[in-house]
DNA sequence: AATGAATGAGTCTTCATTCAT
DNA sequence: AATGAATGAAGACTCATTCAT
């Protein structure tokens, strides 16, 4: 299954072109949801003929891989401005601001995010969704081996993936599923989670 | 969009045909996705005629939420149990014996359930793949209500969601996604996941 | 495509059971449409196996033609009674008799009527239906033919296919499409088509 | 139930994809009857993709409705010219004139109009085979209340009903189902209609 | 570069009918 | 005589994709 842009545009009607498609798709998905989402109902959103559409994707997955890309890449610039800016800062401070990131970043677009987490089956490129856990692993566990003498965990790499899953999964949880928890106790929420997962980095 | 079944078969022969389809329909969803699962797909491989399925499932869905609700409900049996247990265990025992025992619910059929979680879309009935969250939120819930003692965390509310979110989440992924955590280091995990658990419980 | 029922019932319990289908064909019939009528729907609306149905009637087709037949020949009992009663009585008389008879027959159960004649397909056995009119042509054209002298028409094959259709459309169009023109002015109603008949037969 | 065309077609080609589907829809209600009209049938008695249907008509109900309308607009233009000629005529000279054009409407394609006179199921849109009757009162009743003083009727709504009642019944009969009368008297059929109407219309 | 008409494989679903019990 | 589980041909309809213009 090809997942790849068939061509990128160039002049800047096409930019506009491209840019309505993504948008369309996005936008139904969040509205209509995956089975919905149909290659002519997305051309036709987009005010853009089918024939279009198929002129920069060459199937429906590569489209929605593209809407599924750009919306893991916004999300990953946040966590890796984050990690960098806290670099040098010890495990707490860290923690706490990439929490409070991690709730952001998943407020960028809650419902696609929500659309893009539940209805995007995770085959194929689709499974992009889940790439992002993968970075994340990697700059976390650098944060990690760098700070190694504040930790008192038995395997770098069960810790980084204890974490990593751990805030992904909370955060997740809390934004999509409980907006609750964030609308009426967010700090007690933030401080929480930090708490939870410097516990375990820092041993008892 | 009906997903009740249609009848419930009370011969012996109907008996075997339901259970026919049931089983082709999760292996399916395992081998080749939520995608190819077509009613007429489902019912050659059982091995039973097209109308045999609509006779006692309204539709594809109906008898995708069988599988999941069969299969969700042998993991809950697993955690209530467990959860019955060791009510009157102290934290930490209670966690480590319910984070083993979350492994191996996940053990019970992990392709089967990867594919329900990340292929099934979670929308109408079917979003019961979830609904073992609410339960289990609940059993956790009352366990930390009677063991409030033991506990320092702010609120009860976000233990029990922290509690919940955060054990599935690792178990799962483990499961799932890292296996290797699980063969490799499958005591160091455990302990990890409790150590985790009890020191958010309990304070630093 | 046979249309004769496969066998009589003879026991007074197969009776019953041919008795109720018959029933539950016309009401569906009338509630629901010929496109609904399944014979699974029937039988389950007769409180009938499918299997007990097939018994007596061969096919769908089957079951509404015998709800055609008895429906078509109680309303032809009463015409038939009708001229043999104005055999000896002149054409104004006779003529208002019949139109009378007609408007009665067509009430006898209307909406299985209207059922019946709107979306009953007319082919094969099915156009009973229209059976009718032929033998209703044969009994008007022997009234008239021994009424002659009253008469002043140019043909008596076209007089009797004038009034027989005639009386038909007026009075069918009547009970089933306007039954206000019934409810409000039945007795000019009746008057109306006596004197378009009878001014029709004995000339201006 | 969608009945309106999906959309009309512009371009050249697919006029002609339309018309195509038109006529086959036409000629397989004439050969096969109503129940044998399936859209796949259609599609490809057109010369047509199954798909090129769905394009132009949401349903087979659609497609049949089509047909029924531009049939019945076709006979109603025959009427409506013929009613705005005769408008200041005689009673006598009306009736002979209209009793001609309505044995003329009927004969456009004798065999389409009983088609879908006696096979398509008088439900929702496709009822429209009927609402001939309606618009025919209208007219009728028009010019009998122009002509009032000419007239011995009791009342105008009763006579203008058997009026169109009548005339549609008989000449619908004559042409349908016993072309016979037609084609051996067709005058003397002509006028014995005519003698029957003015009869009724101007009294005894 | 854009259009949109056309395609047809494939999906869900119904329903008349059979047949083992 | 009655039951109802099983059958599968057939129908309505969708939708990703192509291609002539």
């Amino acid at each position: 299954m090809r997942t790849k842009p068939r061509k990128s545009p160039t002049q800047q009607r096409s930019q506009l072109t491209v840019a309505a498609l993504l948008k369309a798709t996005a936008h139904i998905l969040v509205k209509e949801g995956y089975e919905s989402a149909s290659t002519n109902r997305i051309a036709e959103a987009a005010g853009v003929s089918i024939g279009s559409l198929y002129q920069y994707y060459p199937s429906k997955e590569a489209l929605v891989a593209a809407v599924v890309d750009r919306h893991m890449e916004e999300m990953m610039q946040l966590l890796r401005a984050a990690v960098d800016r806290v670099r040098g800062e010890p495990v707490e401070v860290a923690t706490r601001e990439i929490v409070r990131v991690m709730i952001d970043a998943h407020r960028v677009d809650p419902r696609l995010h929500r659309a893009l987490v539940e209805q995007v089956p995770r085959v194929g490129r689709l499974e992009n969704v889940r790439a992002i856990d993968r970075e994340a692993y990697t700059l976390i566990r650098a944060y990690l081996e760098a700070h190694r003498d504040e930790l008192r965990v038995a395997d770098l790499d069960v810790a980084s993936f204890v974490c990593v899953a751990t805030v992904e999964a909370l955060t997740h949880a809390a934004v999509v599923n409980r907006p609750d928890v964030l609308t009426d106790k967010s700090g007690v929420f933030t401080e929480e989670v930090t708490r939870l997962v410097v516990g375990y980095l820092r041993g008892l």
